[in-house]
DNA sequence: CAACCGTGGCG
DNA sequence: TCGCCAAGGTT
């Protein structure tokens, strides 16, 4: 019995999380719990955990959410990346707040029409919070699954099959610990190379144990390779402070403080795009960067005493700069551009 | 369906 | 040093 052999080896190894219900309790709070959870979207526990906290600490409540400024909002959300999830956030706080009095919905299906809420985080608040049965599916549970019945074809194909064998498996009764179980166990026993198979509760039910090559489950879907983007990115300084800009709230680093950067393009880029009029000085230095889908070199250009910058903007405190809420691209560049 | 969207840690 | 990977969602 796959599921009561997970929750047994859950009640004695679950991890203790701040946004846990403590054992024993059922006081799962449904707008930590979703919170968390849009916060460990694509992002690790060791990530999430302090800055769960602060978020708790400052918006200790979809109210309190809903009513943030944006770009406090924003700034409290800088380095954790995939920033449509912070404007979702807000946008989500928001629509609980004024089309449901205050109160997440309770089922999935009411969860899934809100923003930043797929299938995945609509089944988990629903059994975390809720205690419904949902079928849960991130990344840590379509691995346990395709070696649990050795489904061999490669992603995305094989997540038709890993939802129905999924399905299976979900039992009615606590269903959002076996949710938690089953991430559990991936993360820490189950794991994407060289999985613990001899700690595995599951081990006598594994197809892919019996294989002898469960490492080989699921077959790992193809990936490009990373176009290389250059850059300038412009430090422009005026009695302590620099010129910072809001980037459009579509596209890469939406709706985020940054340096203002001319147009990316394939070869190293001069001057083109530069916020001001002033003696720009190229620095020589170069500031590289990985995002999901390309490399950027950003070569520094620095000018002093300008006339007055183009289009919005703000004069930022140099020595406050680490409370501007940039992307750490721009907190990269702000530093060398500081010493440069 | 596939492209787009960040970042830090780890082997 | 570098590729892989993480409690995905939107377009």
């Amino acid at each position: 019995m796959i599921a009561a052999d997970l929750l047994a080896w859950y009640d004695r190894h679950a991890r203790v999380l701040p946004w846990r219900a403590p054992p024993g309790s059922n006081a799962a709070d449904p707008y930590a719990v979703w919170l968390s959870e849009v916060m460990l979207q694509q992002t690790s526990v060791a990530t999430v955990r302090p800055r769960f906290a602060e978020f708790l600490e400052r918006w200790p409540s979809v109210e309190a959410l809903a009513a943030a400024a944006d770009a406090d909002l924003m700034a409290a959300w800088a380095g954790l990346g995939y920033y449509a999830r912070a404007r979702n956030l807000l946008a989500c706080a928001r629509a609980v707040v004024r089309e449901h009095g205050g109160r997440f919905p309770d089922t999935e299906a009411g969860l899934r029409t809100l923003p930043g809420v797929g299938d995945y985080t609509a089944a988990a608040v629903a059994a975390i919070a809720f205690g419904r049965r949902a079928v849960v599916v991130d990344a840590n549970v379509e691995r346990v699954v395709a070696r649990l019945f050795a489904i061999a074809q490669p992603l995305p194909a094989a997540r038709p099959p890993i939802r129905a064998a999924a399905e299976t498996i979900t039992p009615e009764a606590r269903a959002g610990d076996f949710a938690q179980a089953m991430m559990d166990l991936g993360s820490g026993v189950c794991t994407p190379r060289a999985p613990k198979c001899l700690l595995c509760p599951l081990r006598g039910d594994c197809a892919g144990f019996a294989s002898g090559t469960p490492e080989t489950f699921p077959a790992p879907k193809t990936k490009a390779a990373k176009p290389q983007r250059h850059g300038t990115v412009f430090w422009l300084e005026r009695n302590g402070a620099v010129w910072l800009v809001r980037r459009p709230d579509k596209g890469l680093l939406g709706g985020m403080r940054a340096l203002p950067t001319g147009a990316w393009s394939d070869a190293p880029p001069a001057l083109a795009g530069a916020p001001a009029d002033a003696a720009w000085r190229m620095t020589g230095v170069r500031v590289d960067h990985v995002f999901t889908h390309f490399r950027l070199q950003l070569a520094l250009a620095k000018a002093v005493e300008p006339s007055q910058p183009d289009g919005e903007g703000e004069w930022w405190p140099i020595a406050e700069l680490d409370k501007a809420g940039l992307p750490t691209v721009f907190a990269k560049a702000a530093r060398q551009g500081n010493e440069a």
